[in-house]
DNA sequence: ATGGCAGCTGGAAGCTGA
């Protein structure tokens, strides 16, 4: 089966584009969907019932949201880091994390900070929110140990997954904070699984619209999934689908799919 | 160094994203 992770930049806006995209992907069982921008009573869930998908939905107005679009019913969906963690209510006022089953397999779907800019309150948070996901992440792997974790994660690993590293140490995304963190969350038993088939350069996730990026593959990789050890064998491929990215009034960014 | 592009809100221009 495929599980699919994309950054959509607005579900009503891009619904006809996403629509179109699950008919001509039939074989993707679950699409894990960030940056709704809409409450979970405006999300578009009627029309993509229509094409015989489930949907759960956890957003909010304007800003951040995800959302589960599903072949089959999911179990056990949790909406936040609170259904989960005993921490300040805070960390769920900005919508990022909607977690279920599929299957045995438990799957994490994430909408990480931006940063803003480093030292700015928002990469200070956006660090403190990385924290707070690997204190999750721990609880959840007290009762589980089959879990994918996909999403737009806003930070890119390695120099390998920048078109252009220079100067990415004054730079939000690949800041050596932010990669740091993040590993640490990898370090909890978690495989960048796309790494395993596509370790050549030019795998990316993400372009500017700005500047003619998407032309100039300027391109970033911030979109992962991330699966846990004991997956890992059951994995037998992960590409990105950058056809999505080339439509007229594109997302930026642009899907990657696991299949298992 | 800065802006560039896009979406949302509210009904203009500012905030946010990455």
């Amino acid at each position: 089966m495929q599980i699919a992770t994309w950054n959509v930049n607005s579900i009503r806006t891009r619904l006809d584009q996403v629509k179109d995209w699950l008919l001509a992907h039939p074989q993707v069982e679950l699409l894990a969907v960030q940056e709704t921008k809409v409450t979970d009573a405006d999300f578009p869930t009627q029309p993509l019932q229509a094409l015989g998908y489930h949907v759960y939905s956890w957003g909010q107005k304007s800003y951040n949201g995800v959302a589960f679009i599903s072949k089959r019913e999911l179990t056990a969906v949790k909406r936040g880091f609170t259904s989960i963690l005993p921490c300040p209510p805070h960390w769920d006022e900005q919508k990022r994390v909607i977690a279920g089953f599929l299957d045995d397999i438990l799957i994490v779907n994430l909408y990480c900070p931006n940063g803003s800019a480093i030292g700015s309150d928002k990469y200070t948070y956006k660090l403190q929110w990385f924290q707070v996901l690997r204190e999750y992440l721990q609880e959840l792997q007290k009762e589980q140990e089959r879990i994918i974790l996909c999403g737009d994660f806003n930070v890119a690993l390695t120099d390998l997954d920048i078109h252009d590293p220079t100067g990415r140490e004054s730079k939000i995304m690949a800041s050596d904070a932010e990669r740091s963190v993040l590993q640490s969350i990898l370090d909890l038993g978690f495989v960048d699984i796309l790494r395993q088939f596509h370790p050549e350069p030019g795998q990316y996730t993400w372009w500017d619209y700005r500047s003619g990026a998407f032309r100039r593959n300027w391109g970033w990789r911030i979109d992962y999934h991330f699966v846990s050890l004991p997956l890992v064998p059951r994995v037998q491929d992960v590409w990105i689908d950058p056809a999505p990215r080339r439509l007229p009034q594109p997302s930026d960014h642009t899907p990657v799919i696991l299949c298992c």
